[in-house]
DNA sequence: GTCTATATCCAGATAGAC
DNA sequence: GTCTATCTGGATATAGAC
């Protein structure tokens, strides 16, 4: 929340000038490719001050790594705050992982485009971090109350998020020119046709729309 | 074509063992985690023999990135002589791709799931390469002889197969525990629905299955 | 062509003054 | 806490015998 937030010309804090720098680099040549010495001239700051204050140069990327995950969980928190729907918070969702894709290049690129268990030895697959999970969960919780088609969870999860996921690498990978805001409402349209329950295979509770604000929801289990 | 496909237990040319015990180690652990004195190890060579054969542990991925890319491009164009519509052979694509995630994975995991810009310096991105390109030339087709609901082509693709090589990223990182082929209905029932054109946009040529053997194909432009 | 031993380099990490 | 200078390990790459 504090950091890379630093749009202020105000002289920034030692730790939001390096985690800045790291991301960018990291995000331009990949992890491996970045030296500490990069980072401190790019952050300007000492040698000294980088162990100082991560360790070293896997502690910079730990930190950035679970700063960029609690900032995506809290875009996750907001749209389940601001939206009831499924079919609503899987769109939100979207609509913000392209805008940030075009206005936090770097925070989209790092998070969903590196390969961190190369350089984060131990972590699980990000997919199986919270706000993925809170992702997911969301359409688990749509194809409870009838709103999306049952099927299996990964697949059903693929399916709605697949192809933005994909538009997202594409854009990142620059073979994409236009901002994907552009092609949202394509994109959005192709998405459910096909999720919608059918009348027999979920004859149970069919209640699309009217959830009461809130309906349950369990994500913030993290 | 002649690498890779080493299940003999005839004894390999030390080309082939190289590049072998490269991909398996690659995958594993990342292009930067793994030294050359690993795969020499691996390979049960000398140092010397690698630098005499690849020149390097750059030259090793650049050959083994060719390679399956042209493996990859045999695969697309066997698709290609084997079906006729744009969505039978979407759909068989995809089908090959789930089966070898099982049987060949490094393959698909090199190809589909390592960043090659972070040790293969300009080299432009891997979706620009003729495997690709094919795939999404498949789509164009399919779209001009109003098989597939004409919008634009990066968003084509992306619904085409943006949730299948989700699946497969999902599977490559071990948190799909089935085997992907299992899946595969499903989720070729979900993308299709959607792409079809509906009797107003696309109203001219409408000829949906009745295209001739290798109806003007020109994908072999690589 | 294949190998071992060696050279060179540079990244990550530390020590210790300020 | 911040900095500079330094150490050390390990990686790529080469030399030169066979």
């Amino acid at each position: 929340m504090h950091y890379l937030k630093c749009e202020s010309s105000a002289p920034e804090s030692v730790d939001g000038r390096i985690l800045k720098a790291a991301l960018g680099l990291f995000v331009k040549s990949g992890y491996h490719n970045v030296s500490v010495h990069d980072i401190q001239r790019a952050a300007d700051v000492s040698i000294g001050s980088i162990y100082n204050h991560f360790g070293g140069k896997e502690g910079i990327a730990k930190a950035l790594y679970f700063h960029l995950l609690n900032e995506m969980q809290g875009m996750v928190d907001g749209v389940l705050v601001e939206t009831e729907s499924a079919r609503e918070r899987c769109n939100r969702i979207i609509e913000l992982l392209f805008e940030y894709t075009e206005t936090r290049r770097d925070i989209i690129a790092f998070v969903l485009h590196q390969r961190h268990q190369e350089f984060l030895p131990g972590e699980p697959p990000i997919c199986s971090a919270a706000p993925f999970r809170a992702m997911r969960e969301v359409i688990q919780q749509g194809m409870d109350n009838g709103e999306i088609r049952r099927r299996d969870p990964w697949v059903a999860a693929s399916a709605v998020f697949g192809s933005a996921i994909r538009m997202i690498h594409l854009r990142l990978d620059e073979v994409v020119n236009e901002p994907l805001p552009r092609y949202l409402d394509e994109i959005l349209a192709g998405t459910w046709q096909g999720m919608e329950p059918d009348a027999a295979s979920s004859p149970k509770k069919r209640k699309p729309m009217d959830l009461p604000g809130q309906s349950g929801v369990v994500v913030s289990d993290r």
